[in-house]
DNA sequence: TAGATTGTTAATCGATTAACAATC
DNA sequence: TAGATTGTTAATCGATTAACAATC
C-alpha cells in the first residue's frame, strides 16, 4: 500500500489497530466494522471506508479477520518497513521516550540518544545507550539513520536540528516549542503538547457550561 | 471566546502561539498574516480566517500587534481558565510529564503523580511530590481535580481510570495504547505515539519513491 | 493617492456519511 | 430464503481558499 492515505484516515488507521490488538489478546478473531467503529468512536461507514482505502479485500456478508487486519493496517501505515532514528538530549523526556520499548511495532529503530552533559555519556536506558553530542553527526552519518528527535529546550533546538541536518538526516520529530528552519525537502512534525492540553481544557469548559 | 472552535483551527492555534511567542523574544511587535503563515506553513487566508473565528477586532491595513494576539489566542484556547491535574504512573513518562515546567502557560496546574511502587513515594520531580496511589481517589476529591494523565501500562490503564472516575475526575489524557471505557459525560483524549511515528515513516517513504 | 493589509463573504475542495447492490 | 455485512458510489457536510470591499 503506497497511495497517500487522507490526514483523517492516517490517523485514525492506528487506533483501530489498537483495537484489534485488543480483541485478539482478548481472544476474539472475527470482528465487523460496526463493532470497531463501536470502541474507537466512528461509524460504520468510515471504518470501512478508511479499511477500504487500505485495499482491504474481503467476502461481504463475513465478519472481518482480527489478524488480517492487523496486517493490512501495519502495511498502509509504513510499520513494515523499519527506519531507524536518534534522540538529541536525554533529560527526562528524552528518557522516556529512549526507555520506550515498542518502536518496532511501528517500523522504528532508536539507536541512540545524545546529550551535551558528558557525565550523562555511558548510561544506558532501556538497553540504549546515552552519547556525547559531538558524536551525533558522524554516526548519524555512518549509520545513515533517517529520523531525528529533538527533546532539548526550545533555545537549543534549532542548533540540535542543524547538526542533524548535517548528519543527513531526513525527517524530524520536534518536541520543542519552536519552528524550525529546514530545507524543503525535510520532513518535520511538531508535537505540541498545547494541543493536547488545550482540546482538554476546552472540552472542559464548554461542558461545565452546558452543565 | 466560548464558541466551539472547528478542529482544524483548534490545532492551529497553539502553533500560531509558538510563532508569535518567539517573535516577542526576538523583540518584533508586529506581524502581518503573512509572516504567520510562512512561519507555521499555513496560507494567509487561513491565519485571517482562523484569527477571525477568535474574535479578532483589528483595523485593516495595520499589522497585528503581537502582544493582543498572545492573549487573544490564549483566551480563544481556555488558558486563562486554570484548570488541575493528577498524573497516574510515575514511570519514565509520569516523571518527564511532572517535570515540565509550562504547563501554566496552558492553564493546567499538575498537583502530584501517584504510583502503585511505594518506595517512590516522597521524591520530588520538578517541585512536584510521588505520592502512594492509594491515596489517589480521596486527594482527587478533596482538591476536585479535573483531568486524570494515565501512564501506566496498557494492563492496569482501565483501573487507574476507574480510581481517577471514582475521584470525580472529568477529563483523562490518555498515554496507554488502549481505549478506555467511561461514562460518556467523560472526556477521553488517546496520546497515540503511533500516530506521529506512522506519520514519519510514511512521508518518509513516499519521500525515498520520489527521489 | 496608491499600496498594504485587514475581516468577511462566496466558491472550491476534500472528507464524512448514507445508500445500495453484491455476496454468503 | 432472509439476514447480515461487505466494498463502493453518490450525496452531504464542513473546512480551506480565493476574492474583495473597507480602511488607514
Amino acid at each position: 500500500m503506497i497511495a497517500a492515505l487522507p490526514q483523517g484516515t492516517l490517523q485514525r488507521l492506528p487506533q483501530y489497530l489498537i483495537m484489534l490488538k485488543t480483541e485478539l489478546r482478548e481472544g476474539r478473531t472475527g470482528v465487523t466494522a460496526e463493532d470497531i467503529g463501536a470502541v474507537v468512536q466512528v461509524s460504520p461507514s468510515q471504518v470501512r471506508h478508511d479499511l477500504s482505502v487500505c485495499g482491504l479485500e474481503q467476502e461481504p456478508s463475513e465478519a472481518m479477520e482480527v489478524q488480517a487486519l492487523i496486517r493490512l493496517i501495519e502495511h498502509a501505515m509504513g510499520y513494515d518497513d523499519v527506519v531507524t532514528a536518534v534522540i538529541v538530549g536525554a533529560g527526562q523526556l528524552g528518557k522516556a521516550l529512549l526507555s520506550y520499548q515498542n518502536y518496532s511495532d511501528y517500523g522504528v529503530e532508536v539507536v541512540a540518544a545524545f546529550d551535551t552533559d558528558e557525565s550523562l555519556a555511558g548510561q544506558e536506558v532501556g538497553g540504549k545507550p546515552i552519547l556525547p553530542v559531538k558524536r551525533m553527526t558522524a554516526l548519524c552519518r555512518r549509520m545513515k539513520v533517517h529520523i531525528g528527535i529533538i527533546t532539548v529546550p526550545a533555545a537549543y533546538a534549532q542548533e540540535a536540528c542543524d547538526r542533524l541536518l548535517e548528519g543527513g538526516i531526513q525527517a524530524i520529530w520536534n518536541f520543542a516549542p519552536v519552528h524550525l528552519r529546514v530545507p524543503e525537502d525535510v520532513i518535520v512534525r511538531n508535537e505540541i503538547i498545547a494541543v493536547s492540553l488545550g482540546e482538554l481544557s476546552r472540552a472542559l469548559q464548554e461542558k461545565r457550561r452546558n452543565d
